[in-house]
DNA sequence: GATACACATAAGCACAGACTTATGTGATTC
DNA sequence: GAATCACATAAGTCTGTGCTTATGTGTATC
């Protein structure tokens, strides 16, 4: 049950933000509040449910705690897709991309 | 916004049930039903919501209307996946399966 | 055309969850 | 060691949403 945690936490567009910012770069909490008028609570809020769902790590530095993307959610993602990879038409682009990409 | 309709779709644990039912074999509400302890109204609403994120399809067929997976739902996560593709693990062997499937 | 059936929609309720303010914790600085 | 800073946690509020019962709509059957 636990295990599809991700989908629970990316429902949410402000953690979809969050998760597109760290994608871009890993930063800390304070930095990811830059621009994005939101509460520190709130943030901390958003980062430990997405920290449940494996969709982002983070790493003590002294008073700061570095944020980044934790693959092993991705992963989970991967391996849920792949399940239904039977209904992907061929024809679909972003699909031709991804194999490309993994193919080197 | 309404693009992304599919995390908040497949974050109920019911819903991922019925797709993943109907993943199994294209079926109507009343047969989805079966062994689900879920009534009539609460599965009609949960396949508006499925259609509404196109991961769902309709075929009326008489007054019985038969559901089947929308590819092109599927297809939306895939993309947004694809986005992340430089944190995902090389050694991950959910991907390489789908890469094998896909290359087919 | 009256009835029964399959499903959708409406309206109301109850709970989950995203926010707030307040406070706690641990590390750095003076 | 007192103050400050970065972040986490607590508790309460309010909105969204998944459920219910009731009713509507369209199709098949008699």
């Amino acid at each position: 049950m636990m295990e599809h945690d991700f989908f629970r936490a990316l429902a949410d567009p402000t953690r979809r933000t969050i998760f597109e910012k760290l994608a871009a770069g890993s930063m800390n909490a304070s930095a990811l509040r830059q621009g994005m008028e939101i509460s520190q609570p709130a943030m901390s809020q958003h980062l430990a449910v997405l920290r449940a769902a494996r969709l982002v790590r983070e790493r003590k530095e002294g008073r700061f705690v570095n944020y980044e993307v934790d693959p092993d959610g991705l992963a989970l993602i991967a391996q849920w897709l792949a399940k239904y990879r039977a209904y992907w038409p061929a024809r679909i682009d972003a699909l031709k991309l991804l194999l490309k990409d993994m193919d080197q």
